[in-house]
DNA sequence: CCCGAACGTGCACGTTCAGGCACAAGCGTG
DNA sequence: CACGCTTGTGCCTGAACGTGCACGTTCGGG
C-alpha cells in the first residue's frame, strides 16, 4: 500500500467514523505503531486532523448544513446508512431524500461508484459535490428552511419527469398500519412524488420512529420496497409481518 | 507498445483501481523500472495523474473548489459583500448567483429584510436557511461541481418564468469592452439567463478581477447596472467612462 | 503515586528515485 | 546510401525516502 493511499484512508475512516484510534489503524492498514504515529503526525501538521493521545479526530467539528441535528446520535445514523448502501448496488439513477441520515449515506457513496443522484436537499448537494463520479441533479423550488429540502410544485413537477431505479428516504415516523408518515405537508407531497418516480422504495428510519404517525401520508406500507432501522425485533416483526424487507443496522 | 499505448495503459489502469504501483506496471507493461518511472513523471507533468513514493494515486480535482475558494480574501469579499447591500434594499424580489462572495452577501442580508431570494448555489440556499424572512427559492439543475451551482436547460427554463428586482452575479471576469465574461460555459448561460429576468444586475468583483476577460460571455457592459468593486481608480474610471454606475468596497 | 500505554528519536535496512551515460531504432537531409 | 539528429529505452550510481526496531521519555487512568 501507497503511503499518501494509506494516509487517505486515514482521513477516510477518521470522517466517516468521527475518530480514528492508533490502534486499530495498525490493524486496518497493516503496518507498524511507527509508522502510524508518522502518519498521524504529518496528516496533523498539514492540518487535516486533530492529533490526540491514541489517536486523532477530526480537525475542524465536521462541518456541514444543520450541525445540530448531525450531531444528534450521529453513529446510529452513520450505521444506518451503511446498513442501506448495499441495497443501491444496482442502482443507476437514485432518488435522495432530505434529512440528515440522508446526508450520511450521500457521504459514504462510494467513490468508485457512477451513478446519478437525484435530490431535493442543498447539504446533499454539496456532500456529493465532492463525489468524483456521481452525477448529481438538484430539484429546484421552494426552500423549507428547517428540513433544509426544497418543496412544492416545481420540486413534484421535476419528479414527474424522472424514472428512478430507487429512492431513498429519510422518514419521519414509520407505522405497520399508518405506513410512512411526514410532519409537513408539503414535504410529504415531494416524498411521495419520489416514491411513484422509484422503481424501489429504501426507507431509512431510526427506533424512535417506528410506530409513530404524523399528519401527513407520503407511502403506504405496501409501496415500501425495504426498511433500513435500528428498532428493537418486536417492532421489526411487525413490519415484516406486514410484508415489508426490514434490514437490521 | 508503443510509448504513448503504454502511458494510456497506466491511466486506464489507474481509473480502474484508483491507484499504480510502479513495480506492477514492469510487469503489466514488460519494460524496466525506469520507463515505468519516466512514463509517471511525463504523466504527472501533464496533471494526469498524481506521483507518489512507488507509484501513482489519481489527480486530485482541480484546485479552486469551493471549500478552497471560501478562504481565499474573505475580508475583501465581506467587504464587497457590505457594499453591495445597499443597492438591494428596495427589491422584493432578487436573485442571488453562486459563487463565495454571493454567499457572503446572503449571509449578511440583514434579518429583518423580507424578501424573496432565487439562487441556483446549494451554499448560498444553506445559507439563507437560517435567515427569518427570506423566501427562498432554489433553481433546480445538473450540480457543476466545482462551482457548486446548478446549471443547464432546467435551471435556465426556471430563471425564464421569472422577473425579479436585481439579480447579484459574483462575476469571473469584468473587462470595461469584453463585459461580463464566465470560465464554464453552462455557468454563464445561466448567469445571462439571470441578466435577462432581473431588471437591475449587480455585478460583484474583486480587484484580482478587473480587466480580465474569460471565454464565454454574460453579459454586457450596457447590461449591468452596478459594479461593487476594491479595484484601484484607475479601472474604476475605466468602467465610470463606460456608463456603469461603480460602488466602492 | 504507580504502571502500562502511547509517544518521539536515532538508527539500520531495503526500496525507490533522479540524473548521467550508452545503445538502438526511426527520421529527414544531402 | 551515409550521415547526424531525435527519441525511447535500459543500466548504473549516489541520494532520498519509507519503514521497522530499540531505546528512553511522557502521558493519563487507577
Amino acid at each position: 500500500m501507497l503511503t499518501e493511499e494509506r494516509r487517505r484512508t486515514i482521513l477516510e475512516r477518521l470522517d466517516q467514523d468521527g475518530k480514528v484510534v492508533a490502534a486499530e489503524l495498525v490493524d486496518l492498514l497493516d503496518v507498524s505503531e511507527d509508522t502510524v504515529r508518522r502518519d498521524l503526525r504529518e496528516l496533523s501538521a498539514q492540518g487535516l486532523l486533530h492529533r490526540v493521545h491514541g489517536g486523532a479526530l477530526p480537525s475542524p467539528p465536521p462541518l456541514g448544513g444543520f450541525a445540530e441535528r448531525l450531531a444528534l446520535a450521529p453513529e446510529r445514523k452513520a450505521a444506518l446508512a451503511e446498513a442501506a448502501l448495499p441495497l443501491l448496488e444496482g442502482a443507476d439513477v437514485i432518488i435522495l431524500d432530505g434529512g440528515t441520515t440522508a446526508a450520511e449515506l450521500a457521504r459514504r457513496l462510494p467513490r468508485e461508484r457512477a451513478c446519478t443522484v437525484l435530490t431535493n436537499a442543498p447539504p446533499v448537494a454539496i456532500a456529493l459535490a465532492s463525489h468524483p463520479r456521481a452525477e448529481v441533479v438538484l430539484l429546484g423550488g421552494r426552500l423549507l428552511k428547517r428540513e433544509q429540502v426544497t418543496v412544492g410544485a416545481a420540486t413534484v413537477d421535476a419528479l414527474r419527469r424522472v424514472r428512478a431505479d430507487v429512492a431513498v428516504l429519510g422518514v419521519c415516523s414509520l407505522h405497520p398500519e399508518a405506513g410512512v408518515t411526514a410532519l409537513e405537508r408539503e414535504e410529504a407531497e415531494v416524498d411521495r412524488a419520489m416514491v411513484d418516480a422509484a422503481g424501489e422504495v429504501v426507507a431509512l428510519a431510526t427506533a424512535d420512529k417506528l410506530g409513530t404517525v404524523s399528519p401527513w401520508l407520503v407511502a403506504d406500507l405496501a409501496d415500501v420496497t425495504h426498511v433500513v432501522t435500528d428498532g428493537d425485533e418486536a417492532a421489526i416483526a411487525q413490519l415484516e409481518q406486514a410484508g415489508v424487507g426490514v434490514v437490521r443496522a
